[in-house]
DNA sequence: CGCGTTCTTGACTCCTATCAAGGAACGTGG
DNA sequence: CCACGTTCCTTGATAGGAGTCAAGAACGCG
């Protein structure tokens, strides 16, 4: 049941994956400037992974070897406290990359599971430390290891940014707050992955939601409850309308007045 | 005023500054194992900047140019968000890096400001992109840029290693635990620093901390008198003293035992 | 010494977690 | 198709932790 590796594409001899990958504008690997040594990689190295619902890509301490990018599916992050609670730490949509962290200590710090069907593609972390193995020339396999580096300083880079803006969310926000935000987040990534912004299904139980925002549950389900009141938003179970995104633009910003009209609404 | 920058030991034509660095160790620069190499850089551009207490070594928003290593003297990060308002994102001791946010952006997301006088280092971002200049030899260039590289992917590591651990902080853990983890992370980079580990005099003010931690600062004050009536520390003004060591550290851990001890002694 | 800054302490309020119960959707098997 | 259990979600009541407001104390500096 772990080896359900599925290698596209090779049983009818087509091109290779990467070619016709959805997602290859976002892929670190896949260079629109050289297409010949992708087709190289592509070939020889990037092979899609299908995940099905529940299942692990990897597992926290499991070892680093690569990152990875959503093809297809929903992921989400997490680790385990010495307490042995779950903290979520990210959600993953279809062009997104994950598995970066780690990279310092050898293994992967969070593990990454499949919140439904899904597939994935791993960049193996050779690419990034022996580009040789591709090309023997001194001045392409230098050109090849830069633009692979830069893509990962790029990844870490918005790591950085990312994690930043959820410590100023869990720190400075209060609970109102940080729901929009997190709204807003899901609508412009959703977006990005070319799904609908204002009519999305999360993919994520509210449990995963509220141990994101580090909040209870319950308040996040009463804050559903209240912004739908508000007409800002239409939540049924996973079904997700928004219906006014200056007012929850409004709210994230902390403007005074929607603040006001928030309070009064509770 | 603002244009403080010193070349130490260019006066007196001394071995190049590097060389005697005490905290050439930690630094992604000197490199230990091809010293001449370093001799170069050393000698054509590291040369330490000192700053006085309240100057900033840039502003957010400053074009992104280096990153920076603390010779002497302590730092703050912060930015001003959108309110106006301000997030202590940071310090940083002897021996640390600071400045690799914004890498991407092209920009500095943070200012960093002298909490007393102190000395730095700047490394070019040029080290990072164009090391040719340094050697024209197609096998040293690659050798040397993957070294840089790597020391900046273990910088990015560490920073967001460290991210994640205010994250989990900020939203798992409660006011006291959250005080007892930031002096048991002072205490250990202190001693990484060099100085003593138990008596430390902090560099920072209750605000600071209280921006640091996102507690307000009378709670801040609250704890350091609540951790002294316990006998775990003692602390006047921003000399502090830790006489028991493990009780912080059991209170850290979250064990329950120390959680009942806070709680009936508040 | 007087002044401003920094820190401490107290009283009170409010936000969010917790506890508890009920309801809605979903899958499964009869 | 319905009964059933399970999971997921909603709603209500209560309590506690940390923030806010306010005043006073300690320290440093001119």
């Amino acid at each position: 049941m772990t080896n359900n590796i599925v290698i596209l594409g090779r049983d009818n001899n087509r091109q290779p994956a990467c070619q016709s990958c959805m997602r290859r504008t976002h892929c670190p690997v896949y260079d629109q400037q050289a297409s010949n040594s992708i087709d190289q990689l592509g070939k020889t190295h990037i092979a899609p992974r299908n995940i099905r619902q529940g299942q692990h890509v990897f597992n926290a301490g499991d070892e680093f070897d690569g990152i990875y990018m959503v093809r297809s599916g929903f992921f989400k992050s997490y680790f385990v406290d010495a307490d042995g609670e779950i903290q979520v730490t990210g959600f993953h949509f279809p062009g997104e990359l994950f598995g970066i962290d780690g990279i310092e200590t050898g293994q992967y710090n969070n593990a990454v599971e499949a919140l439904d069907t899904g597939s994935i593609c791993k960049i193996p972390f050779s690419f990034f430390t022996d580009p040789q193995q591709e090309s023997q020339d001194c001045r392409q396999s230098n050109a090849q290891k830069t633009r692979l580096m830069a893509a990962m300083v790029r990844v870490m880079s918005k790591a950085i940014a990312r994690d930043r803006n959820l410590i100023f969310a869990l720190g400075k926000m209060n609970a109102k707050r940080r729901f929009a935000a997190f709204l807003v987040d899901m609508t412009e990534r959703m977006a990005q992955s070319g799904y609908s912004a204002n009519e999305i299904r999360l993919c994520m139980g509210r449990i995963d939601i509220a141990n994101y925002l580090c909040l209870a549950m319950e308040t996040v389900s009463r804050l559903f409850t209240l912004f739908q009141s508000m007409g800002i938003l239409e939540i049924k179970r996973r079904d997700l309308v928004i219906t006014d995104m200056k007012a929850l633009q409004a709210i994230v910003d902390g403007e005074p007045e929607a603040m006001m009209l928030l309070d009064k609404a509770s």
